[in-house]
DNA sequence: TTTGTTATTGAAAACCATTTTCATTTGCAA
DNA sequence: TTGCAAATGAAAATGGTTTTCAATAACAAA
């Protein structure tokens, strides 16, 4: 099972891998290891909440290691729509989450449902994708 | 141009329809408007910011109306990640943008970044997912 | 009105990330 | 060993979206 590969794949960037990407790094390690088992890997992963999956619209899925427990690294994204580039930021970020949970225990009352996540992300354009 | 039957569409809805959902409702009108330009209709009034595009996660782009400058019917979205209902809540809204707005000028200023946009989701499971 | 040039259009084909299928291999218990 | 279920990867299928391309419409110049 490559579960431990794609873990540690996923542990040691803080890159915004796709699941070809992923593929192609286990795969430097374990050649046996095909794409629809790291596709099957993720999805396991992702049910089991051990990773987080995003969309940021350019068409496919993107994964990150959910943040421990402590949530230290708990971050949300800034996203190019310029250059796909993704900016990982944690000002705010305690705000945000303070509002979030409010928000959350609101939502959850009145239209009843189990809330299991949220997503924030910001579109824009960077600096070099500004100028030209 | 199918510019004015698109949004004729999205402006009698509160639904989150696809492209086909406008392609299918669009037809009934002008049978001789294509999917093809639907989806490029789509993309150039999602460019001049007439319209927004989201991805909720069932592989299938949604379309809404933006809101006009009144901002009257701005909302945020509750997924449900059972059935793919979309609930459109305005409670919190407000707290919400304000919370936004502050975060998204000091990201602005911090990573150079011209904002034009943001997302905020929640995810979860509706009454209905949740008992069988 | 003609002629030429460009923009618009829709049908069909191509694209491409993801999922399914399926035959094979592996793991493991009896 | 033997038998059977789970796991695996290669190849095929899927399906929303995008491209291609030939045909048509729009419009400008002559």
């Amino acid at each position: 099972m490559g579960r431990e590969a794609v873990l540690d794949v996923l542990s040691h960037t803080d890159q915004h891998l796709s699941a070809e990407d992923i593929y192609m790094r286990v795969h430097e390690t374990y050649p046996a290891i095909g794409l629809t088992s790291v596709y099957r890997t993720l999805d396991m992963l992702v049910n089991i909440g051990l990773v987080y999956k995003f969309d940021f619209g350019d068409g496919r899925a993107r994964f990150e290691l959910a943040e421990g427990p402590k949530g230290k690294d708990h971050h949300h994204h800034l996203v190019c729509t310029g250059c796909g580039r993704i900016v990982n930021y944690r000002d705010f970020i305690d705000e945000e989450v303070a509002l979030l949970k409010k928000t959350e225990e609101g939502l959850s009352k009145k239209y009843n449902f189990a809330i299991t996540n949220h997503l924030i992300q910001f579109y824009g354009l960077c600096e070099g994708c500004r100028k030209p």
